[in-house]
DNA sequence: AAAACAATATTACATTTGTCACTTAAAACT
DNA sequence: AGTTTTAAGTGACAAATGTAATATTGTTTT
């Protein structure tokens, strides 16, 4: 199966790439780093399944969705996060994604999920499940249209989840205590926390 | 199989004993605070299985199953814990403990445990198992006799990792704010960790 | 009764954390 | 080219956190 890979960050993509070409069924045959690109990688090398990262600087994952499916309908399209994000499932489905997976899997797991969907299969987490009924159930709109992280707020969010101190995490990447500190207080109002500690129990309980 | 339960928490006692009760071949003849009432409730009731916290005030579990199995070595002993605590699993086991569980275990998983035990097998947490063969690997001595937590340090400690600040912590426990953080170093102290933030992600990661 | 112990509290202090308003520099867009 | 957006930083501040030494009180133990 052809597949192309999209995430804006390097290590992840190429990553991936290099594990995905391990499988003798698989063939990488393009990479992009946002959703546009990605688009425009479908329509050259027609991929059977577009593996995208949802949160993409510029076009992110569910537009790269719609413009990929809107122009090869045929192409399956799984999106890869790090996180449930409520307001994103239904965005997902809505545009046509076959898949909807995390990360935070082991290769084979991921292997095993684009074999199934290509096969002709959705494939969502099984924590995902539980939030589409959840959500059919009580009718709710999942609109709240920007309480999701940044990658960049997501590691520094990882980084809070290993224990480390802001100093410890600004050394870690390069950046001022000041500027981490910052970005905690976005990260605490996005997801309406309070304190580091709930940031660390928030991830391990829906990450990790 | 008549069981006999050790806690020296009212709650846990009486929860675990209507839980238990519930089932039909199980019949609770007997609750004790701590290790010595445990052995002499023991005495007079012969129980097949004696379920027992380790960390107990005055005689604690560990005590408490040497008693039992000098005079009555046909009862099975079970404990049942909060952690994976390293210097008390092998003590437990030279006493003669059939099993050591965690508590956080859904009750059905307890009960079958204690089933598996009165039917003559011995029962061990599925981590507790990892350490051990760890620890007869590298062959050590699990002394370092004292980093094991107090109940209420545990208490603590659970509510660290909800997320609560140490005047929620004060208030929920009805001591005072300065109280809670000198437990908190005390912990802190005794598990070599450095905040808050760690304290949760241990708890998380070793317990829940 | 005196000494020892455990649980709780108090105080003072240093550090870390989180908030907010604002700035700067680079990149992207029109 | 000029404007907007984005990423990163600064400084000042309040609140929360953690440490350490010491005090109080009520048991146990001897």
């Amino acid at each position: 199966m052809r597949v192309l890979i999209a995430d804006d960050d390097a290590l992840i993509r190429e990553g991936l790439k290099i594990l995905l070409e391990l499988e003798e069924d698989i063939e990488v045959v393009g990479t992009a780093q946002d959703g546009r690109v990605a688009y425009e990688k479908c329509l050259s090398t027609k991929p059977d399944i577009a593996l995208m990262d949802i949160r993409m600087p510029q076009t992110d994952g569910i537009q790269g969705a719609r413009l990929i499916k809107e122009s090869c309908p045929n192409v399956k399209i799984v999106m890869l996060t790090t996180f449930i994000e409520d307001e994103f499932i239904l965005e997902a489905i809505k545009n046509g994604a076959e898949g909807y997976i995390l990360k935070n899997q082991s290769s084979e797991s991921i292997i095993e999920s684009l074999r199934a969907v290509y096969s002709g299969n959705a494939v969502f987490d099984a924590r995902i499940v539980g939030k589409i009924s959840g959500m059919m159930r009580e009718g709710k709109k999942p609109e709240r249209a920007d309480d999701g992280l940044t990658n960049k707020e997501i590691e520094i969010l990882s980084n809070i989840a290993t224990g480390l101190t802001n100093k410890e995490i600004s050394e870690k990447l390069f950046l001022s205590e000041g500027t981490i500190r910052n970005y905690i207080s976005v990260i605490l109002d996005k997801l309406q926390l309070r304190d580091r500690t709930q940031l660390a129990i928030f991830y391990l309980k829906n990450f990790d």
